[in-house]
DNA sequence: GACCTGACGCCCC
DNA sequence: AGGGGCGCCAGGT
């Protein structure tokens, strides 16, 4: 009883953090990219870890949530895997103008894309 | 409960 | 300068 509110408490969480990424990742512009630790950074809650594991779970979203738009540090598109096909989240980049050259973006940091832009205006 | 393993990234050598 | 170590935090075994 206690302990099964204690539960539901974590899931309530859990289900608002996984908005809050969802919300931001929506928020990167059409043709570039950005990374899960400037996602975390933003947040300012969890890690970049949590940033992609909240992303794995976010398929019944997919249509909703441009998760091809966020890259490791390095810009490896790390998550490809996760998609409905291994190239999947290239095509997507690609079809976006993005260059990706074995599964790294090519140059990131013209692409690259901090939520903090959005206070700069 | 220890131990491992992630869609990661900083620090240190 | 780049690779390994380690912190991160949640979940599975």
């Amino acid at each position: 009883m206690a302990l099964k509110k204690k539960e539901e408490v974590k899931e309530y969480k859990k289900d608002h953090y996984f908005q809050r990424v969802y919300d931001v990742t929506s928020l990167v512009p059409y043709g570039r990219v950005t990374t899960y630790g400037a996602i975390a950074d933003f947040l300012g809650l969890g890690s970049a870890r949590m940033v992609g594991w909240a992303l794995n779970h976010c398929h019944a979203q997919d249509h909703i949530v441009p998760a091809h738009r966020v890259v490791n540090r390095k810009g490896e598109l790390s998550g490809r895997l996760h998609f409905q096909t291994p190239t999947l989240m290239q095509e997507r980049l690609e079809q976006e103008g993005i260059v990706i050259e074995n599964n790294i973006v090519f140059k990131i940091n013209e692409k690259f894309w901090h939520p903090r832009e959005l206070e700069e205006y």
